[in-house]
RNA sequence: UGCCUGGUGGUGUAAUGGUAGCACAGCAGAUUCUGACUCUGCUUGUCUAGGUUCGAGUCCUAGCCGGGCAGCCA
C-alpha cells in the first residue's frame, strides 16, 4: 500500500498544546504516557477510533507510549470475549502507524514496587522489546495495590466504611440543587474502618451491605464529591482476576490510580467526565503520592451523521436483527467498518482530520466517505464487474474467438501495470448502461448510438432482441475492432465508455451493495429510529466478475470500474463462491 | 430556578489582540477510454447587546441558546 496522502503532518489541538508545554518544561521526566482504557463490555466503534488515534497519536508524536488498559473493575458487566475483540480491533487500527507505541506487558506481570521519596510506589513498565507472550494492561491487575492505597486513605482519615443501603445512600446524596447530608457512619474511628474494610475483603458481608466511601463534602455543589463510593461488595468471580476478590473498586477510584501506577501522564477522556475530574485529583492528592501526577483532560465525542453510536442502540439493531451482527458492514463498529472494506489508514485520516475540540457537534459522514474514496482511489486495483448483467452479442466476432485487451490495473500508479482480458462474442454489460428511450444527455448505449467498451473497442447497436413479453433478452452489436488501442482508429472519440465482462470467461458472484443504514442525519434524535432505517441499506445482486477477481482475498480492495470500491466478505466469501461487499460507490455527479 | 461546560459558512476545523483561512458538502465549467480522478471558478460564517482598544472571533459585562452531572456503571 502506498504512503497515505497528505503527508502525515502532526495535527494540532488544545490537548497537544498542553502536552507540548509539559514537554517543554520537562514536567514529566519519564516521558509522555497516554492510555486507551476500554471497558470489555462491548465492541469498539467510530467514536472509540477518535480516542485511539488521539492517545496513540500523541504517544507517537512525543516518542512516548500508549497503554491499552482494560478498565475491568465491574465483573458483572464484562467478558473475556470482548478483551480479544477489542485488542484485535486496536491492533488493526494502529498497524503500521503507532504499533511501536503500544504499551503491552509480559503476561502475568504486575506493577513493580519501587521506592521514591521513601514512600511505596508502583510502576508497570511495558514489556521489553522482543518479549513473547505479551498482553494488554488490566486495571484488575492492580486490585492489590489499589486495596493497599485504600487502607492508606482510611489511615489518613479520608475514607470510611459506610453501612447505608444503596437506597439510603441515594437519599443522603441529595440532588444537584440540594445538598446531601452526612452518613451516620461518616465519623467512624480509623481502627473500626480498618477492621471493617479488611472484613469486607475477607467476604464477611453480603453484597450491598457496606461500602468504602471517600470522606469529602456532602454539601458540595458537585455531586461526585459527596462522599463517593470507592469500593462495593460483589461476591462474583472476575474474568481476569479470578475469584480472589469480593470487593471491587469503582471507576473514579481505580482509574486515576491505575493511571498513576502505569506512569500515565495525560489521561484523556470524553466530556461527560469533566465533573469527575475534581475527584480524580482528590484521590491522587489525598494519598500524597511521590511521582508527578497524571491529569485528566476532556474532549468531545465524535458523532457522525446518519449513524447511531451508543452501545445500547447498536445492541438493539443487533437484537432486532436489523443487521446481521456487531460486524455487519453497515455497523459503525471497527469490526463492521473493516468488514465493509474501510481501511485503517482511511479511518485514521478521517478521525484525525475532524480534530479534537470540546465542541459537541455532528461530523458529516460524507467526510469519511470522501477519505475512503480518496484512499482507495490511490490504492485499489481496477477490475471490471457487471452488477446487473445484460447480454450483448458482438455479431462480427466468431463464436470461440477471443480478442485480447490490455487493461490498466491502477491509472493512479506512477508506472501503471496492465493485465489481459479477453473480448468475446458474448459479453455482459450493465443493465443501466443501455436505454431504449434514453433521457437527455445519456452518454451510454442507445438505439443508433455508439459507445466504447472500456479497454476494448467502440461498438454500435444494431438490434434489440426481446422475448414475447417484451423484455429485452439481448443486444446485437457490431464491434469496431480497429478502434482498439494500437489500431488505426484507436483515437476515435465517443461520448460514453462502459464496462463489460466476457460472458464465457467471467465468474458469477454475490455482491452486497451497502448504503447508509439510516435515511436521516440524526437517527439518534428520532423518537423511533427503526422508522428511519434505509430500506436499501443492503441490496444483494448476482454479478459477473472478470476472471482475475476469483482469486481475491479478504483484506484486498478493488475498484469495480464506474461502480465503486469492493472487498471480499471476510466471513462468507469462499473459493468458487465469491462474495463481495461494496465499501462505497464512486462519486456520481450524473444523478441517476 | 445548583454546579460544570460550550457557541466561527450547511457540516467539521483554523486564526492565541492585527487581511476570518482550510476541508467536506453544494453550484457552474474544463478535461477524461471510469459521468471517477484531476483542474478552474462561485455561493455561504464569528449567537445577541453593550464595553475596553488605533484595532476584538479573540479581552470584559450582561443576555440568549445548547450539552453534561444526582449508578454500589464506565
Amino acid at each position: 500500500m502506498s504512503d497515505p496522502l497528505p503527508p502525515d503532518t502532526p495535527p494540532s489541538d488544545f490537548i497537544r498544546d498542553i502536552v507540548a508545554q509539559h514537554v517543554a518544561e520537562n514536567r514529566y521526566p519519564g516521558g509522555i504516557v497516554t492510555r486507551f482504557p476500554p471497558e470489555p463490555n462491548g465492541y469498539l466503534h467510530l467514536g472509540h477510533a477518535r480516542a485511539i488515534c488521539l492517545n496513540f497519536g500523541i504517544a507517537r508524536e512525543y516518542r512516548g507510549r500508549c497503554n491499552l488498559r482494560f478498565d475491568d473493575t465491574n465483573p458483572v458487566k464484562e467478558d473475556l470475549e470482548y478483551v480479544e475483540a477489542i485488542t484485535a480491533d486496536i491492533k488493526w487500527l494502529i498497524a503500521g502507524w503507532a504499533d511501536h507505541c503500544l504499551g503491552v506487558k509480559a503476561k502475568g506481570d504486575l506493577p513493580n514496587a519501587q521506592t521514591l521519596d521513601g514512600q511505596r510506589d508502583y510502576y508497570a513498565a511495558p514489556a521489553a522489546a522482543g518479549a513473547t507472550a505479551t498482553e494488554p494492561f488490566f486495571a484488575s491487575d492492580y486490585f492489590e495495590p489499589l486495596y493497599q492505597f485504600a487502607l492508606e486513605l482510611i489511615k489518613r482519615g479520608k475514607a470510611y466504611v459506610c453501612d447505608l443501603s444503596p437506597e439510603d445512600t441515594d437519599l443522603y446524596r441529595g440532588a444537584p440543587d440540594k445538598p446531601g447530608k452526612d452518613s451516620p457512619w461518616r465519623n467512624r474511628p480509623v481502627e473500626e474502618n480498618l477492621d471493617l474494610f479488611q472484613r469486607m475483603r475477607a467476604g464477611e458481608f453480603p453484597d450491598g451491605t457496606r461500602s468504602l466511601r471517600a470522606k469529602i463534602d456532602m454539601a458540595s455543589p458537585n455531586v461526585w464529591l459527596r462522599d463517593p463510593l470507592l469500593y462495593r461488595i460483589r461476591h462474583v468471580a472476575h474474568h481476569h482476576a479470578g475469584d480472589s476478590w469480593c470487593i471491587y473498586p469503582l471507576y473514579d477510584y481505580a482509574h486515576c490510580l491505575s493511571d498513576y501506577l502505569e506512569g500515565v501522564t495525560h489521561s484523556l477522556c470524553s466530556l461527560e467526565f469533566v465533573v469527575h475530574r475534581p475527584l480524580y485529583d482528590w484521590v491522587l492528592e489525598a494519598l500524597g503520592l511521590p511521582r508527578p501526577l497524571p491529569h485528566q483532560y476532556e474532549f468531545s465525542k465524535l458523532i457522525p451523521s446518519y449513524t447511531l453510536m451508543s452501545k445500547r442502540n447498536l445492541l438493539r439493531l443487533v437484537q432486532e436483527k436489523v443487521v446481521s451482527g456487531w460486524d455487519d458492514p453497515r455497523m459503525p463498529t471497527l469490526a463492521g467498518l473493516r468488514r465493509r472494506g474501510i481501511t485503517a489508514p482511511a479511518l485514521r485520516r478521517f478521525v484525525i482530520g475532524t480534530g479534537i475540540t470540546t465542541y459537541e457537534g455532528t461530523v458529516d459522514i460524507a467526510v469519511m466517505e470522501h477519505v475512503v474514496r480518496d484512499e482507495l482511489n490511490r490504492t485499489a486495483a481496477r477490475r471490471l464487474a457487471v452488477l446487473r448483467p445484460l447480454k450483448l452479442v458482438l455479431t462480427n466476432i466468431a463464436p470461440g474467438d477471443v480478442v485480447p485487451c490490455q487493461a490498466t490495473n491502477n491509472p493512479q500508479d506512477e508506472n501503471p501495470t496492465t493485465r489481459s482480458i479477453n473480448l468475446t462474442r458474448e459479453v455482459f454489460i450493465e443493465e443501466d448502461d443501455f436505454a431504449e428511450v434514453p433521457p437527455p444527455k445519456y452518454f451510454r448505449l442507445k438505439p443508433g448510438g455508439e459507445v466504447r467498451l472500456k479497454y476494448a473497442c467502440i461498438i454500435q447497436l444494431d438490434e434489440i432482441v426481446k422475448d414475447t413479453a417484451g423484455a429485452i433478452t439481448e443486444l446485437r452489436c457490431t464491434a469496431q475492432l480497429d478502434t482498439r488501442a494500437g489500431e488505426p482508429n484507436s483515437a476515435k472519440k465517443v461520448k460514453g465508455t462502459i464496462h463489460w465482462v466476457s460472458a464465457p470467461e467471467s465468474v458469477a458472484a454475490e455482491v452486497r451493495l451497502y448504503d447508509r443504514l439510516f435515511t436521516v442525519p440524526e437517527p439518534g434524535a428520532e423518537a423511533d429510529f427503526f422508522k428511519v432505517i434505509n430500506p436499501h441499506s443492503l441490496d444483494v445482486v448476482r454479478a459477473r466478475l472478470e476472471p482475475a477477481l476469483a482469486a481475491a482475498q479478504p483484506g484486498e480492495s478493488f475498484q469495480f470500474e464506474r461502480l465503486g470500491y469492493f472487498t471480499p466478505d471476510a466471513v462468507d466469501s469462499k473459493p468458487g463462491a465469491p462474495v463481495f461487499n461494496r465499501t462505497i460507490t464512486l462519486r456520481d455527479t450524473w444523478a441517476k
